[in-house]
DNA sequence: CCCTATTGTTTATAGTATAAACAAGTCTAT
DNA sequence: ATAGACTTGTTTATACTATAAACAATAGGG
């Protein structure tokens, strides 16, 4: 086969976005995550609990401004399926 | 939003295999597709058949050796919506 | 002829993506 | 203190998608 599989958790528009967001800038909370990406509050909460499932984030429930918090980061296991993600999928790239 | 959306007809493991051999060859048959994919023939054939409808190829029928054959070449819009997409996802890869 | 191989298509089913509906609590104004 | 609007997120309903198994149609070999 000419070309690696990929990544399925991360073969996802939404949850690419994220890790992408999560790789960059370390945690970022769910509005920072809904506003940068432009997902709707109940998208962005599924995909960030199968990247929790998936073991690509860690995320901390808390409080801020007697509000709930949701804090999203990247998981070493997170980090080394972007990176394997990115490889894989720039043989496709290439045309 | 900083992510540019990702086309869907494109943001398919196989169906961005395909454009993507289809770019460098300009023409392939269907085997030719099947070996260098790895996919199954029925996903094969369904997956042309989208990119077909999506405008983004075009398939040709005829016979070689007696046996049918498909050549699936890259169309214009194609090309342009291949180009497009590797520069969309290119905002995510940076992490 | 009958059996197997070739080339593809159709279809059944499981899985996925998404937004609408819901929930639980907070703030503000009266 | 209560109504009503806002914040933050979850659950769920549904339409969509991906995939392989089943099917079809013809070809070649013994």
């Amino acid at each position: 086969m000419a070309f690696a599989p990929l990544d399925p958790v991360l073969h996802n528009q939404l949850r690419l976005a994220v890790i992408s967001l999560l790789v960059a800038v370390e945690e970022g909370d769910f509005n920072f995550l809904l506003e940068k990406t432009g997902a709707t509050r109940g998208n962005l909460s599924v995909q960030i609990t199968k990247l929790k499932e998936a073991g690509y984030i860690v995320v901390t429930k808390s409080f801020k401004d007697n509000y709930p918090n949701t804090v999203c980061a990247i998981a070493p296991k997170g980090l080394e399926a972007f990176e394997h993600y990115v490889k894989a999928i720039k043989e496709y790239l290439r045309g």
